[in-house]
DNA sequence: TTGTTTAATGTAAACCTTTTCATTTTTCAT
DNA sequence: ATGAAAAATGAAAAGGTTTACATTAAACAA
């Protein structure tokens, strides 16, 4: 590989002069220009980014983490972000932490030993405290999902609690009483979140809170099928599941299916995030929306202003907050009660 | 932040001897190597990864490109590369290229300035000449989905005529003769190569090719309503749809829906892929098996051998080799006629 | 012990840029 | 034509690590 060293002797110029014209931030004449480019293509020169990023204590690079590099949600997510990256000209890089508190530690050691500019982090399972120490250094940080308070500025969320109850309200105003709620793992806090919001909604209806018609799985659709199982082998009077997520939904709605049962005319229900399939399945699927790509894209503005003083070239459908309003969308897979 | 000088001062020993303990390769006294740990420690220390890469010209990152980071197909072939690499302690980064000539050059030329010791392209638009040139390079490239004869080892996909021809052969055997075809983009050679197998499929079993019961589109959901319907308002005899991909076929699904008629009892639909939503949808969508995930597992496993030397822990659920004959899934969207 | 081999550690150059500061060249007003 | 100011260029240090080579300390045999 070429080095500046050698695009500088073919073009009869200093190193400095070279990166002058790599930059393009200081003046340089124009036939000096030419003659480095003209250089540069001969020998098919490529700047080393890592010694770049050394000399200049920049990486023009935001770094990502997300739990999954696949699935509904952080698609859309990643890709919000990439896009309004990509397109100031800034590099974008992606890792991916599985939701293990010790993956997820390192994945941010990682995006920082990179010298990335800024983080982008949706993260599951660290503390408040790791978080808060991460601003001490002077890497802008970005939270998608979360809310620290010490950070408020920083972070991107939707109020949990509020969809839930939201989801949870529609149900019980339809004249639905006996309603079953699928948990997510418990240790995620918007899975608690979740949670919480179902009960707060019961409480303003003063409707009993039963532990029978609660369970508790993963967020997947596997867990979602053998924990509406459970649920449906027990219970024979609900009419309604609340789930932690859209994948537990549609892995409820087979569990339904299997029982005999029909969604909605049986079994009414919800699901969270409206991910792309939820409009996709039979039937279609009511959900809470959780705006991924917006995240995405805000977060990337977000940085673009702070980190690089860049206005950024795209925007979010709506305007997005620190803490955002979720919308209930109503589709086939709810009805209401006489 | 820190660096390796600080650590080694605090620590009472030289840089070597930091760098040998941070690397683990030579040999350190333990009492030694206790010290430098607890130095690192104590100064928060963590490398600098340009520095490193720099010094060493090694990067210990293997860089993967996709044309988008959302979508049911690329989600889990970068989950499977994912796994693998990050499994053998190596980094992984991940740049989209929109599908687009000249951002997929400048995405590969960003992962080769970052040093990434192997490359895994899933590239849409580049010639094979330009694939050629990147081999010249030390970096290990390992091609998705394509084919070029000059690095074969070095490449991973299905054989997209024969995925085709299956899907075709399929709809004939079981009495279909209209059949339709709804191509992907032309100037993707994947779906000039699944054009090709409908072809075929339709020469040997000597059945009239027919022009108007060809249309093309974006590989995209939106784009398979839109051509679907410019196919059925012009053809009332057409019993049975082949589609360039997965979305495409549920776009298509829902336009036989919309014209009043049914999947599978009035047209077949076959896709391509066999993305996840296949299973989920209704009817249930039958598809060419497309094994994304395999493909990003084996492609990391590849470069783990030859770039590291080192076993990959993970293996695909059935062996990958370069050209893969692909399984044709039946599922609901498909009747056969008497 | 003494000398020899091996293990542990240190020194300093190298990796490729950026960037400050100094120098040279150009421009332009007089 | 002259000098001052501005523009263009160059020289060299700095950035944090690895690694070849040199040196010192430990281990061991005689």
């Amino acid at each position: 590989m070429s080095t500046i060293t050698e695009v500088s002797k073919l073009a009869g110029v200093s190193l400095a002069t070279v990166s002058r014209v790599m930059n393009g931030t200081e003046n340089v004449r124009e036939a000096t220009k030419e003659k480095v480019l003209a250089a540069m293509k001969e020998l098919g020169y490529r700047p080393n980014a890592a010694a770049r990023s050394l000399a200049s204590n920049k990486s023009n690079s935001v770094g990502m983490m997300v739990s999954e590099l696949h699935g509904p949600f952080y698609g859309p997510m990643m890709s919000g972000a990439e896009r309004a990256i990509r397109t100031a000209g800034k590099q974008f890089l992606i890792v991916a932490s599985h939701a293990d508190e010790e993956q997820e530690k390192k994945a941010i050691e990682y995006l920082l030993s990179c010298q990335c500019d800024a983080l982008i982090l949706h993260c599951e399972t660290l503390s408040d405290e790791y978080l808060e120490s991460l601003e001490t250094g002077d890497t802008e940080v970005i939270l998608i999902n979360r809310m620290v308070k010490s950070m408020h500025d920083n972070c991107l969320s939707i109020d949990n609690v509020q969809g839930s109850f939201l989801a949870t309200e529609w149900l019980i105003k339809h004249k639905h009483n006996n309603i079953a709620c699928l948990l997510g793992p418990q240790v995620k806090h918007d899975a608690r979140e979740r949670f919480w919001g179902y009960q707060q909604a019961l409480a303003k209806y003063n409707i009993p809170f039963r532990p029978e018609l609660i369970e508790q799985g993963e967020f997947t659709q596997d867990d979602g099928y053998r924990v509406a199982n459970i649920l449906l082998n027990k219970n024979t009077d609900l009419t309604a599941i609340i789930c932690g997520n859209d994948e537990m939904a549609f892995g409820a709605i087979q569990a339904v299916n299997e029982h005999g049962l029909n969604v909605p005319d049986d079994i009414s229900i919800i699901g969270f995030d409206d991910v792309s399939f939820c409009a996709m399945i039979t039937p279609t699927l009511s959900s809470v929306i959780n705006p991924a790509y917006d995240f995405g894209v805000e977060a990337a503005s977000r940085i673009l202003k702070r980190v690089y003083n860049i206005e950024p070239k795209f925007s979010t459908s709506k305007p997005i907050s620190e803490v955002n309003v979720p919308d209930l969308v109503i589709r086939e897979s709810v009805r209401e009660l006489e």
